[in-house]
DNA sequence: CGAAGTGTTGAAGCAAATCAATTTTCGTGG
DNA sequence: CCACGAAAATTGATTTGCTTCAACACTTCG
């Protein structure tokens, strides 16, 4: 099941003909090195791109060379919807592991936008984008760095399992601690200490790219996750994809 | 002149029609008091607000009680434009001046996006928003106190600029120390230091709900400040919005 | 096998928080 | 217009969470 559809589907109603248009614009498909740069900040790109497989992430380097990581791009996510009215990427998206990309023309997405449904359903995607970003923000200000890491992790668990990724025990996460660091805004030094206090607390386990979810309960009470700014309305969301999931499975 | 109408015209080219459509709109106005919230998080607004005189802010409230604030909204910005679609607030808007408040019934705005221009400047509008709170992110993770708070001083010069209030020497800023102290993460003796710093060093003035800016060179100099992600797209917006209040300058 | 990247540990230093008290300003009613 | 109380700003002393620096161990891979 491609992540894509996943999502579009679970945030606004579609039909079959919806997704299978969605499926068809995002055939163009190609691969990008963990490390590579998918677009850089100044670029003024004439097609949009999606992550379909991997992790990427949205970055800045700053003068004194520090790089700052602003969001996680996972499956399903969109790089640069935005960069066709804005005109020029104020940042730059790297490749964190492999990538599977898919790319659209712009006129593809203009094309698809003429789908009220499908419009209000990218359109949703972009605000969740927007609550995501104002929820690091408050993390990055308010929080401390262990209950702000404790945070992160059970958004992208959130978010992973939206487009039918990891469970309740645990997902991929190929970072690597240096890029924990540059999204926390805190040192390595700092980032290794507490993993390992979150470790022997028995909340994660973090190694080889893998997150284990020890004690999901906890860790959520811990780092007060509140998923409300994922607008997953209830379960409702997720149970459409957990629908979609299940009948892509019998399928195969 | 209208703020938003000059901040509208600032970000696609639009007919004197256009912004005929876009003041018949915005009639319906009503005001807040300092203080008094226009929108609570968990409301399901039926109307959307936009913020014509006055300042006022996003902001959540955390379990330790203390206030985040993720945004200023100054003349010419949307509170809760999102709310259409996503359909319930994940956050507050409250006042910290008294402000003048335009409401638009939800029908409205779809009417208005149905003209391809107007869209286009709304939605590049809430893009440039998107952009300024990844600034504000780098900014609460990477930079230090003194040097985020100048970058947040020049920051709101050019976005009162643009929709013609305040000039090089300063402008109205109406917060106390505790309001800044919620929006850069500081505590509120910190802010009070730091304030003391860029007055000793001959930067900035801040008194009576007003910011003067002593040497704007260095303060955009120390406060590493790049305009680039407000997309004013060197100065072509700012000369548009300088005719524009030219005009309405000789008219009245 | 060596080299580079990643992870781990200890010690010292610093930016900012916290606690606590005092002064100044502001808003309101007498 | 002044007096009063409350809010906001300021100051000092102390503590702490995190950084920085430096060394070392482990892993991965050409």
């Amino acid at each position: 099941m491609n992540p894509f559809l996943a999502k579009m589907a679970s945030a606004a109603p579609l039909t079959s003909a919806d997704l299978a248009e969605l499926d068809r614009a995002t055939q163009r498909i190609h691969y990008v090195q963990a490390k590579e740069d998918l677009i850089r900040q100044g670029d003024v790109p004439g097609d949009v791109h999606l992550v379909l497989d991997g992790f990427a992430c949205r970055y800045k380097v700053l003068s004194n060379g520090r790089r700052a990581i602003m969001a996680y791009l996972i499956p399903g996510d969109f790089c640069d919807l935005h960069v066709a009215i804005l005109g020029q990427m104020d940042h730059s998206i790297g490749a964190l592991s492999r990538c599977q990309v898919a790319e659209l023309p712009r006129e593809e997405i203009l094309r698809l936008t003429e789908n009220p449904r499908i419009a209000r359903a990218l359109w949703f995607a972009t605000l969740v984008d927007e609550a995501t970003l104002r929820e690091w923000l408050v993390s990055m200000g308010q929080r401390s760095a262990d209950r702000q890491m404790a945070h992160l992790f059970c958004e992208l668990h959130l978010r992973l399992k939206l487009v039918g990724l990891g469970d309740r025990r645990g997902y991929e996460l190929p970072l690597t601690q240096e890029e924990l660091a540059d999204t926390l805004g805190l040192s390595t030094v700092h980032v290794n200490r507490v993993l390992q206090k979150l470790r022997r607390d028995g909340l994660i386990g973090f190694a080889n790219g893998r997150l284990k979810l020890m004690d999901l309960d906890r860790l959520m009470a811990f780092a007060e996750f509140d998923a409300a700014y994922l607008h997953m309305a209830g379960s409702a969301r997720l149970h459409a994809v957990e629908r979609l999931t299940a009948r892509a499975g019998t399928a195969s």
